[in-house]
DNA sequence: TCTCTTTTGTTGTAAATACAACATACCTCT
DNA sequence: AGAGGTATGTTGTATTTACAACAAAAGAGA
């Protein structure tokens, strides 16, 4: 376990806390490590879950089946990466995905109940903990809200402006770099490529735009 | 204030706290109530806020405007309802919205800083408040993300598929009701309700499933 | 029951999108 | 510089959607 240390450091769930500190934490959180082979299911849609998973080593895919049973990945989960925290602190325990581990891993449990009691002893980093749980679901939440105003949009092209405009909130300014290509932003925006960079091309010859590659200006719109 | 108590213990936020445990609680938070008159601004676009604002009376408006001009209202809020908690509990403090007041209001404004820093007083529903807001933005997290789910589909029928499917999942049944209408359904799934009305009767046709009115029944597909 | 209103379903048309196929530009490596 | 690969832009066509207008059904109230 010693050896995730340096790993679990680096993560926000244990922002400021410090690695000789994590010994005691994790006791206090009779936190659990488990192993899974590759294919390995660490959780099957219906499966009532209050625990915070932590990849150690290795990755899990998070899976969402239709009933027409249509398979879509929703994401793939890397070491140092959470998942299930949403249901582990919700009203709601039961998970509506599937999440198997697509190579050897090794997973970190850790009880929600734990976690949100502080412990007897007191242990300071008990609090940070929880105030960590507390700012990613919240960062989370802005994240996901931001995206939702984004595929709100009917068009391709409402979307590319409602996704530039926040982007270019976020910079500060007009002009920006985004982190994406042009296949990324389209699937990002939920929308076809080509479609896509078409109605990029029709945006600067409007004049609403200038565009190259990642990098984005918004023009005054008179 | 005290007028307001009643309405408080409604709350998720304040669940499991009882009403004369409030008092204590909203000294400790040194929580203020600000008024405001119709049409007042709450926030501005830019805003930093450490806040989490509790409606106490009136109603609230979020309102986001693109660089085209282009107003859209996300949400009223209306006596009981909290805003601002992600940018509150976040990294990020900056508020992409402005904040009306639509009606002559009364907000309580509660620190995020005093909120999860428990306090020497070792008042314990301190720590139930943390639990409770914890669990507010994980429910919340939840639906954003069963939201993305459906927006991410590019059709109108594979969006309806996918939000009757969490529906059946939610009833644990394949036969279920909804919560819309026809207009609030397209709504929420971001479609115009003609075209989605013209693909359920599709879907029905092809022996996809069942709909009448709020009642809906998956069936199966072989 | 009758009227008025609201909700839902249907249809035709214009507009937008997805898709496919290809052209062009850019990058990297040798 | 040249080759191969990737990213981006462009175009035509089939499909899907939005929109508008209307019909039918359901619900509410007198």
């Amino acid at each position: 376990m010693k050896n995730f240390y340096p790993l679990l450091k680096k993560m926000p769930l244990f922002n400021g806390i410090k690695e000789n500190e994590l010994d005691g934490l994790l006791q206090c959180l009779t936190a659990k490590t488990k192993k899974f082979d590759k294919m390995a299911t660490v959780f099957v849609v219906g499966d009532v879950s209050s625990f915070v998973g932590v990849v150690l080593s290795g990755a899990v895919q998070v899976v969402k089946e239709d009933f027409l049973g249509n398979r879509t990945i929703l994401a793939k989960l890397e070491a140092g990466e959470l998942f299930g925290e949403a249901f582990a602190c919700g009203k709601n325990h039961i998970l509506p995905v599937n999440v198997y581990a697509v190579e050897k891993s090794e997973i970190l449990m850790i009880n929600y109940r734990k976690m949100i009691t502080t412990c007897s002893s007191s242990c300071v980093f008990h609090n940070k903990l929880i105030e960590n749980m507390l700012g990613i679901l919240a960062d989370k939440n802005q994240m996901l809200n931001q995206k939702i105003e984004i595929l709100s949009r009917r068009s391709t092209r409402e979307k590319l402006i409602a996704y530039l405009t926040a982007q270019a909130q976020k910079a500060g300014s007009p002009s920006f770099m985004i982190p994406f290509n042009r296949q990324e932003l389209a699937d990002y925006l939920c929308v076809d490529r080509s479609a896509m960079a078409n109605e990029i091309s029709k945006l600067r010859d409007e004049g609403i735009l200038q565009a190259e590659r990642n990098h984005f200006e918004l023009l005054q719109h008179n």
